[in-house]
DNA sequence: TTAAAACACTTGCAAAATGCAAGCTATCTG
DNA sequence: CAGATAGCTTGCATTTTGCAAGTGTTTTAA
């Protein structure tokens, strides 16, 4: 979804306003998840379609970029950009207020896991 | 899309990882939009189902609460939460990066307006 | 006081995005 | 060479979004 002139929240909810594009990167960002079944292993059961289509529109905006293992010719190495690098305070605060008001209630008693999903 | 049992960050994406709802609610909190004329006035032309449909899904989240206007018994008034408010951050980091990355070029020649969106 | 306009929806239907299961191709491993 | 593995692709059902038109209540103007 482009959105051309227009203000720079509705410019950046164009790339990142859908249901994966910012988990994809949360993975990616934070989980250093580099490979497309690493990615697929996520507690949100994204579909293998979808992943696929979101690792190529990630690319075309220059959020993802992608290059062979040479270890293993099968897989692809799927690496954040700067601009992806870039969306860290974005996701932090969506953190802090996830965890603020949509929670599982976090105590002593269900901590918090060593990965934050 | 309800998220149980998982990442802060995912929570919050499970509110608002949708096309509309944080262009509706920079509106309600920055633009200081009130009515359903207003929010359908943005420049990104939500249709009037949507956000019809948006403003009760918000109102669930309990991110809006909704009173009669008593100057306009028409009219109904449309006002963020503290949970909404909290969501300043996000919004300002949103736009940070829009503004950084996916820009209509604001220099001196195209000044940015001076409402946002 | 009555007709028209304003406001906040609702409805019907088409198009796009998402979700699920299965299959496909190239590479690797034994 | 036979299977397993990684990353897709395809087909099809469901859900969400988009557009245009219509509805009911309240307000304003004649």
């Amino acid at each position: 979804m482009k959105r051309k002139n227009c203000c720079p929240i509705a410019q950046a909810l164009g790339v990142l306003g859908d249901k994966w594009s910012l988990i994809v990167l949360r993975d990616v960002i934070f989980g250093k998840k580099r490979h497309f079944n690493d990615l697929l292993a996520s507690p949100e059961k994204i579909s293998t379609n979808i992943l696929s289509n979101r690792l190529k529109t990630l690319q075309e905006e220059s959020l993802l970029c992608c290059s062979v293992d040479l270890e293993n010719r099968r897989s692809k190495i799927y690496t954040p950009t700067e601009k992806a690098q870039d969306l860290v305070p974005v996701l932090v605060e969506l953190y802090k207020w996830g965890e603020k008001y949509n929670d599982r209630a976090d105590t002593a008693e269900n901590p918090m896991q060593d990965e934050p999903f």
